[in-house]
DNA sequence: AGTCATAGTTGAACACGTTCAAAGATGGAG
DNA sequence: CTCCATCTTTGAACGTGTTCAACTATGACT
């Protein structure tokens, strides 16, 4: 469960200061030699009442994912406010997300590493992590509507689920990108968008509208 | 790295022992609840001795990973000897793993977190796991030239390597597939197999391509 | 003010994965 | 046989995430 609950204003001013301070120790030591001791110490609580505020040193984590994706959503205005067809946006928000992301690149292994782990809550696909799953389909959602791209309606349901796959995809390359910069994610996005976008266009190609539709069905049967 | 230098008969005894209870507790008792410790006594020998042979208990799990590698090639060749047509070929290896596997589904999040992590030497892409995952493609080379598929030759080539990578998109969703006997991983695969086959005869209408021509360039491009 | 349920807070204690210095076996060289 | 280097084995000790029973603060209701 994310918090939407009202909370006390003392409350909520400890259970910030503990993000806090576990976002500076993570930043600067990594997620694994950060010890749940060392954060409750810089943010002046016991070690228990961090327990009390998150039930995991994971479910701290995901402020961190919330961060990131807030600043993505906030980066990615620009290009959505400027560019008008579908490639350019995008393009435009997968760059954002290499911009934003950048500085926690050099840790982002030690969390992806437990991220991967479907049992915990920091998994992109678990309960824990629906609201901002669910923030950054909606982002591709808009990268879709107000573009010019033309699709069946059964795909163009489906698409911005799918474009956020495309962007998990994406995330996978990018820990393993060891180039200056992450250069070589740069790149995938910058070759790889304009063939997803030839790609799109062809769904209407009568040879492909078949599969299309075998496509869209299979997601529907497989979604939860 | 897999294990292929010789050891002493001893050693290798007290190896396997301790691989054998590993298997044992995982499998009655789960992952998180079976501890070093008690591996060690089921085992008959110290902790530390454990260590000894396995630098962690993930290293432990590893086994569990080679073991269902060498039992997925050895199920593979029913399919692979009966089967003609692409479709059936590949659709006998797919679900071949998910027979082999479906003992381990309970803790194979265990491995597949090192999965994520790109510095851990089990991860599949890693310089480590090459041998592997070489002969995971080898298999899948098997699956496309003994078959009635016709391809464009650069397509071809980087087939086997894409089909990989679907095994390995298959297993992503396996793992966090709670279903009973990973029923929809299954359905999954059935689902997909047709499609996949019908995409890759699109591939030599005139419209379609010019887009195989650019993906197998952007593979080429991205290929460390 | 007094009462009481609830929210917040504490740190010692627990269980676990892992490490390590030390000890024991093994086997080849002289 | 003796020596010595290397392989193997040991279990106590360490650091960690997490739990928990006990304690304190808060604030609403009489």
């Amino acid at each position: 469960m994310t918090d939407t609950a009202p909370r006390s204003s003392k409350a909520e001013q400890t259970r910030q200061s503990i993000i806090d301070a576990a976002m500076r120790l993570f930043r600067s030591g990594g997620y694994d030699q950060t010890t749940m001791r060392a954060i409750a110490e810089e943010a002046g609580v016991s070690v228990g009442n961090a327990y009390y505020y998150f039930s995991s040193k994971e479910h701290l984590v995901q402020a961190y994912y919330d961060q990131i994706q807030d600043a993505h959503a906030e980066a990615s205005e620009q290009p959505l406010a400027s560019e008008t067809d579908f490639s350019g946006r995008l393009r435009g928000v997968l760059l954002a997300w290499v911009d934003v992301a950048e500085p926690y690149h050099e840790f982002a292994g030690k969390f992806f590493k437990n991220a991967a782990e479907p049992s915990s809550p920091l998994s992109p696909f678990s309960e824990d992590s629906a609201a901002a799953r669910e923030a950054a389909i909606d982002l591709h959602r808009r990268v879709i509507d107000d573009s010019d791209l033309k699709l069946a309606k059964g795909l163009r349901d489906e698409l911005p689920e799918l474009l956020w796959l495309l962007q998990m995809g994406i995330v996978l390359f990018w820990v393993h990108d060891t180039s200056a910069g992450q250069k070589r994610t740069r790149d995938l996005v910058e070759q790889s968008v304009p063939i997803i976008d030839r790609m799109l266009r062809l769904t209407r190609l009568p040879g492909v509208r078949g599969v299309v539709d075998d496509i869209v069905g299979l997601i529907h049967m497989i979604r939860p």
